[in-house]
Order: structure tokens, then sequence, then C-alpha cells
DNA sequence: CAGCCTTACTAAACCGGTTAAGATAAGGGT
DNA sequence: ACCCTTATCTTAACCGGTTTAGTAAGGCTG
């Protein structure tokens, strides 16, 4: 078995040094044209192309940016918004020339994966880094942004929207409709490790409330995994043991879900039971049936979070935290309560 | 600003050797226990962490497959199928500590994207390579896996189901039920690319008609992206200018388009309009309302092929094709046709 | 005590490119 | 005729590890 053609086979068929191979690639400005093209032709002829591990080696660039996994593939994946957001990052990355990295936990350790990811920067989404993985990280001097985590952190870049006031918007629509037999859907505290994005959401809540002067203990609360099964199946259990008018989750996925968990005991979704989403996935390709949402763009977070990182990985001052906005969907999944 | 540590570093500051020192972190037992202690106390004082693209060059191994998406991020990723077999390949990539690269056309070029993956091993989903892919992979060696795609060149292998065989028995059901207004929705023939899987099942088709003699004429054939927005449209479209009592369709998340569509002009599904699908995405946290459809397991698709990649990149002896099986699955969206 | 093996370590090549610095020759100005 | 510039190409260092081959010291054997 041969052994790959290199840049210095060229050099040495072409009768040229392999600086002049490296420049006919990278800037033929450097050379004739006479040895721009004779080195070109000698590469065809030998069927090369340049290695990029090597390249990418001796450019000090990965050419890649990583999507830091908080558990499993699974879920994240599952989810239509984190979806939307993967698919902004990789819009921005394909502009960039840039592969993206599903980087999962290595060996069920974040820092071990963190340690050995061939990346340019990362991106976290909906958890805060532990400080191991911290301290890993500025040793490698590796640029982070941070989508709907927690901005404690100097290095840690963010880009979110303002969870408190979006979810104080989202109860006081809820409210508004008259509204007092509410289930809260929240999204595990303890998701994604030491999430906020729920303890943010739930402040906001709490503001709703008291605007309203709601006593917080007549509102169901409990939380749920951001799927469309987990939905279904908190819906079935909360449904089994009161009678809310109205639903209000973290998630459209998990809004979905209850919807569905709805229907299946012949109810009507709006009319008898009011339903309020968060998210906005209607671009997604998912179904979300008229869904009452806080739509916050996923695609828009995406893009925003990799340009970030680009930012940074440039060198360029990049704004340590980037809010984007978010807004109330009018749907027909929440109605006015019935008298 | 300082430079990162290096190898060198903790050689001079510990008074060993660089080749001591990654024997101290690659295998401890070619030294001695005091200069392995000795060392990694250095490392750790300092602050040291193994560059891992140095690390990898020098072996050889990227420690990452390639997903290679055919055209946008968009639509692939939008596909809850498509999401389990990426969830699948997660697992065994994450078993062999490996990552999972997403390939986007670089600059809409598939040959430049593959010229720069930085990958041990490649996935394609759906679709034909092009023959400048091709070459391309074969001079850079790298080893390939085609899921649902054709299995035509010695070089690529392939992960797939007995697709005409799948699709003539998921039209035999229909028939069985006495359905003969039928819809079927396929797969876009052009869909990523050159595909081919839209021709295999729709010669599948064929044998279910010519078993029940029934001329293909009568069956309206459309086609429509692998969405649930595209199978909504599609759907209206269809009873817009005739009366199908069945859909047959060649992906869930279409056939749950069509659901929706159904269900938005007041029929029921089942009993009004039949569906059929095509994936069986249950386990993929997609709602698929007990969805009548020919279940084949993305993951183990992604689990099988990613082994298959990593026996190649191993050097091992690898089947150039893996069959795996599917089954019909019995919901209720399929129904006898009413008399 | 020579001969041989084992242990512990080091020097240097190597992976395949990029790039700063230097060499050479040709061209231009005075 | 001389110096300076520019164009073109080469040499060699470099990126940060891994790994092969080799050396020196110590222990064992006969």
């Amino acid at each position: 078995m041969s052994k790959r053609t290199t840049i210095q086979d060229i050099a040495e068929k072409a009768g040229y040094s392999k600086a002049a191979v490296s420049f006919a690639f990278n800037d033929p400005s450097k050379i004739s044209k006479e040895a721009h093209d004779r080195i070109l032709a000698t590469a065809r002829e030998l069927g090369y192309i340049p290695d990029p591990m090597a390249r990418n080696f001796s450019r000090g660039r990965h050419m890649a940016l990583g999507f830091l996994l908080p558990q499993m593939l699974q879920e994240s994946l599952q989810n239509p918004y984190t979806q939307s957001v993967i698919r902004g990052i990789g819009e921005v990355c394909q502009e960039h020339g840039y592969m993206l990295t599903l980087i999962p936990p290595l060996h069920s350790s974040v820092s071990e994966a963190v340690k050995n990811a061939t990346v340019d920067g990362l991106m976290t989404m909906g958890f805060v880094l532990s400080g191991k993985v911290r301290s890993i990280l500025r040793i490698r001097r590796m640029p982070v942004v941070s989508i709907d985590g927690e901005a404690d952190d100097d290095d840690v870049h963010s880009v979110s929207i303002d969870d408190e006031k979006a979810a104080e918007l989202q109860l006081r629509k809820v409210l508004e409709k008259g509204h007092r037999r509410i289930a809260i859907i929240a999204l595990p505290d303890d998701a994604y490790e030491s999430s906020s994005i729920a303890g943010r959401r739930r402040k906001g809540y709490g503001n709703a409330l008291s605007a309203f002067s709601i006593p917080p203990e007549s509102i169901i609360v409990s939380s749920a995994k951001a799927t469309f099964r987990s939905g279904m199946e908190t819906a079935g259990r909360i449904l089994d043991a009161s009678s809310p008018t109205c639903f209000v989750t973290m998630s459209d996925a998990v809004a979905i879900g209850v919807m569905s968990e709805i229907r299946r005991r012949g109810l009507t979704v709006g009319d008898d039971i009011s339903v309020m989403g968060f998210d906005g996935i209607e671009d997604s390709g998912f179904p979300c049936y008229g869904l009452s949402t806080i739509a916050q763009s996923g695609e828009e977070k995406g893009i925003r979070s990799a340009e970030l990182l680009f930012m940074m990985i440039d060198g360029k001052e990049a704004p340590s935290s980037i809010i984007i906005p978010y807004e109330y969907r009018e749907g027909t999944t929440l109605k006015e309560v019935k008298a």
C-alpha cells in the first residue's frame, strides 16, 4: 500500500520546493504564473489533496466549532428548539468555512470531552459550566458562548433573551384571560446540570403573580424534561389529580405533549383547557397547531452565538452578552376562561 | 500574553525528556513510578493539557466521525428520523471516544467540504455520492458508509433496509383494507441530489399493485420533501383536487403533516381518510398519534453504520452491506375502507 | 568477570503542512 | 559601473505531540 501523496512529492516531481507548492495553493501571488501552473498540474497528476489536519495544525486553527451536549445526545437533538439553534449555528459555520462538531460527554465526562475537543470555540446551551470545565477552557484559551446559560463568568460570553421578563409576560397573558387554576410545567432545575434558566423564569412568574395579587400557593408547579413525551406524561399526572383551566409550559415541545394528552382525554384544547407554550417553534417543521406561545427565534440565537464566537476567535472586541428579542405570539390555544 | 504550556516545558521543569513526559501520559509502564509522579505533578502545577490536535496529528487519527449533510443543515436535522439515526451514531461515537462532526457543503460545494473534513470516516444519508466526491475520498483513503443510499461502489459500504420489499408490504397492507383511491406521497427523486431510495420504493409499490391487478394509473402519485410542513401542503393540494380514501407516504414526518391537514378540514383520520406512514418515529419524542407505519429503527441504522465505519477505520474486514429489519406497525390511522 | 537481559531514559526522526528569513538573479535608476 | 529594488524561489524553523532506535546502568547467569 503506497503512502499518501504529500507536498514533498509534488515539490520533487515539479522541480520546486515545498514552500513553492504551499504558495501555489494558498497565495499564488508569491510565485510566478509558470510555477503555479506547473505545480497545480503536477498535483492534479499525482492526485494530491493537502492534508487538512496538517494544515490546520500548522495554522493553529481547527476550522470547527463545537456544540457541547449536556447529557446524552438524545434529548438535546430531540427538541425542535435546539434544532433551530443548531441550524442557525450551522449557517454561520458554513459562511466561515467551518464545520460543526457535536461534543458529547466523553466517557461520561464533560471535562474529558472538553480537554480533547479539536475546535476553535465552544457553545453550550441551557446549562452552566462547572468550575473544572471552565478552568480547562481557560488553559486551552478556548472561547465559549453560553446560550440560555448564566453570564456569571468573565470568560464565558452569553446569548439569551430576558427570561425573567419573558416568563412574566407569558403568565400575564394567561392571567389577563381570567385563568386562576393554572398548572405550570417548568423545566427541571437540574436539567443540564445546574441550569438556571428555569430559575430566572420562575422569578418572572412570581412577578406576574404578585402583580395580580395571586398567592403563589394556588398555582400547581411541576417540572418536566423538554420533550413531547415528557409533556404528555406530566399533563396526564396533573389532570388525574386536579383540573387546571390552563397549562403554562417552558417549552413548546412540552406544550405539544400536553395538547396531545388533553385531546386523548376527549377534551378540546382552547375551549376546555388552554395551553401556553414557550419558544415559538413554528418555523421548525414541527407541528404546533396554532399554539399560543412566547416566541424567540432559535435560529437567531444560533446565528448570534456563532457570530459572537467567531469574533472572539478572531480576537476582536466582543460584547460579553447579547440579548435577543422575544414576543408573545397569539394562537388559538389560549382562550378566555369560561365563567 | 504567555504561550501555552507544552510538553517541552514540562520536560524541562521536571528534569526529563519530552518522550518521558509523553510516556507519562500515554503509557506509564514505560517509565518508573517516580518519574511518572514527578511529571504528572509538574504538569498539574503548570496547568498542562496535551494539545489534542497535535496529538491527533502525530497519531494520524482525527478522533471524529463525519456526517455529511446533503443540502442545507435545515431539512436534514428537522426530520425526526434523521435525528434518531444521528442519535444512534452518537452513541457509538461516545463509546469510542469520538466526536461527531456535521459537515455541511463548504461554500455550497460538497467536494470542498469533503476535501477539508478532519474526520476518520464519513457517513451519508439518503443520497449517492458524485464521482468527484468519491474520487476525493479514495485519495484521502477515507472510509464511507452510505445510509439508505445505493451500494453501487466497492469503496462505499451501505446500511439500509430492503426498501423495495418494505414499500411493497406497506402498500399491500393498504390494499388489503380495501383501499383503491390511494394517494401516494413519495420522497422527491432528486432529493439529496440523485437519491435512489424513492426509486426503490416506487418499484415496491409497483409490485404490490400488480399483485392486486391494479393499474398504476389509478393511483395518485406526488412527492414531497420529508417534512411536516411539506406533507401538510401536499395533502392540501391533493384533497383540493380529488378524494382519496388513503394517503401513503414515504416518511412519518410527511404523514403527520397529512394528518394535520385532514383534521384541519374537519375530517377524522382513520374513519374518514386513512394514513400510512414510513419510518416509525415513535421513539423519537415526536408526536405520532398511533400512526400506522412501516417501522425501521433509525437508531439501529445509526449504530450499525457507525460500527461498520469503525471496523473500516480499524482496518478490519467489514461487510460491504448491512440490511436491517423493518416491520409493519399496526396503528389506528389505517382502517378498512368504508363500503 | 564477561556476556546478556532488563529497566529507565533520551535523542532524534517523524507527522505534513506553513511561514519568516535569506539567497539569487534580473531590472531600474543615476 | 554601482547600488537598490523587486520578483522568485529556497532553506529551515516551527506547530506539539508520538514513537523508533539507541544508550547507559544494574542485575542475573554461568
